[in-house]
DNA sequence: GCGACAG
DNA sequence: ATCTTGTCGC
């Protein structure tokens, strides 16, 4: 597969690979370890990628994996995916132990073109995926004020409006986060995952010690 | 043309 | 994402 170096390349790759996505569990689906990946930046083109894997009951962590690298692709909201792909796989890559499930620091199909970073991520590894984000790309009502409390995030496509995720509160009162199936597995899943990952903050463990080291990356040598 | 716009 | 101090609250 050629990696796009244009928009238009990108957006076609998108648009290609969106009917390969898979929106359910499997039957025996098992999720024992979890990765949490995440990218920081030390300038324009510099980054550094994380890939942290946890043990999704203990949430204890059983191996991260820190690489440095650069970036040619801008940053385009929705053509995220391209910017931070390579340096999250070479991650990927080097972690010693398998992830059952991949949590992405962004969107899934909470996309324009229902195809973000965790769909790519998901697709490309067939590792099923899921996506965290900080802000919505959608619309939502607020839902209620208790963890565990959430209401459908909905989005204008190519087929009209769909729901594309949820806005989940994963801590009484907090902002909620914004979870969309990336691969292979279903929304309730999804969201029963990002709540067991997230016991005692906003953002789920997986999220937070990916963020932490990325920082930690390019702030430091 | 103007505003929106994951990280 | 990143540039950045103190401050309010549990």
């Amino acid at each position: 597969m050629e990696w796009p170096r244009t928009v238009e390349d990108a957006i076609a790759l998108q648009e290609r690979l969106r009917t390969q996505v898979i929106t359910i569990s499997a039957p025996d689906l098992r999720v024992d370890t979890v990765a949490g990946l995440d990218v920081g930046y030390r300038s324009n083109d510099t980054v550094a990628g994380v890939c942290v894997v946890f043990d999704a009951k203990s949430l204890v962590i059983l191996d991260e994996v820190v690489v440095e690298d650069t970036t040619d692709f801008p940053y385009i909201a929705g053509l995220f995916a391209f910017r931070e792909m390579p340096v999250l796989l070479r991650a990927l890559d080097q972690v010693t132990v398998a992830p059952d499930l991949l949590v992405a620091d962004g969107q899934g199909l909470a996309h324009p073109r229902r195809f973000g970073l965790a769909c790519h991520l998901g697709v490309h590894t067939g590792i099923p995926s899921i996506g965290v984000a900080k802000n919505a790309m959608g619309e939502f009502d607020p839902p209620g004020r208790a963890r565990g409390s959430m209401s459908d995030l909905v989005m204008d496509g190519p087929r009209g409006r769909d729901v594309v995720g949820r806005a989940l509160r994963t801590q009484d009162g907090v902002k909620p986060v914004f979870v969309s199936v990336g691969h292979k597995i279903d929304l309730d899943r999804a969201c029963a995952e990002v709540l067991r990952l997230a016991p005692r903050y906003r953002l789920p463990e997986t999220t937070r010690r990916a963020d932490t080291l990325t920082k930690q990356a390019v702030s430091s040598g």
